[in-house]
DNA sequence: GGACAATCATCTGCTGTCAAACGATCTGCA
DNA sequence: TGCAGATCGTTTGACAGCAGATGATTGTCC
């Protein structure tokens, strides 16, 4: 992205001291929005949307699931995770099954081709990553992720 | 907000391990924007929103600004700002008079109405923000505050 | 003075997110 | 069995954020 070459060109707005501190910490929030978003952007230009990668990375890792299941886990909205499948079945990386146990629920399955996409997305990425997170060592990356952890109640 | 509650009371979500770090990183940015969010919709409840509140704390402490000079210090969209502005001075919270030194630009003043309203806001705020943030200890959240904040280059 | 680029506020269109409602299906209870 | 309530996937409508274009104004360079 631009914008960390673009801070540096002008005179960067800082968040003005004078804010009480609760407030700063939802516009802090808030703009982490923006991080994702822009995470977001960039993979979705290399083909492969953040949630996509997501999907396909835990359907990997645990095997089949419902959207459901999926959803809740991965923090994706039950209605945008239509969309999240319908463009991965579209593509052929998942499968969608009916469970026959439940059969308002699918079994939601990667192929051989969803792995090995997942593969190149595996290497494709770290580089951008690396430039989203670059302010921060990896100490601090990870301090970061603990703390939104804490934050969002996922446990330790 | 409930989700305190509703995460102990279901078997609660939470992030796979198997997730790679730097996905990671993405998903929670992305999830601490549903906390802005929720932030946001409570704010709005209460009949000032968090972009309005921040753009009230900022006229009142730094006195008459630029719209521009309001979206680059509070990270606000120029185009939302517009609509922000637009809500506070058909509430008369501000004043939005034309810059005598720069005609394309406005002066925006907070009013006498602005600053009880901010003064009101500043205590009925605080409770909700405590139960929201209540996993952090103070010195935890000022930490995700700096962490942020250098990751969105706004200096240490 | 006049041409040109830059800036401010604004508007428009696009995308992603969310809440609410819906049909199909399952579960529990009489 | 039959019925009420819950759950899963889906669609729809509303809304925020953002990029790009526009009109008015300013500053700059010739």
């Amino acid at each position: 992205m631009a914008t960390t070459t673009k801070t540096a060109e002008r005179a960067r707005p800082t968040y003005f001291p004078q804010l009480a501190a609760e407030r700063l910490d939802i516009a802090l929030c808030r703009a982490s929005a923006a991080v994702a978003r822009a995470a977001d952007a960039h993979a979705t230009e290399e083909g492969l949307g953040v949630g996509q990668h997501l999907v396909l990375q835990m359907l990997d890792a645990v095997g089949p699931c419902s959207q459901q299941t999926l959803s809740e886990e991965l923090r994706i909205d039950r209605s945008v995770m239509v969309s999240v499948c319908d463009d991965l079945e579209r593509e052929g990386f998942v499968r969608r099954e009916r469970n026959p146990r439940d059969r308002r629920s699918y079994a939601v399955t990667i192929t051989d081709s969803g792995r090995r996409r997942l593969a190149e997305a595996q290497t494709s990425i770290p580089a951008f990553l690396g430039d989203t997170f670059h302010p921060l060592t990896p100490e601090e990356r990870a301090q970061l992720g603990m703390l939104l952890g804490k934050l969002l109640g996922t446990g330790a």
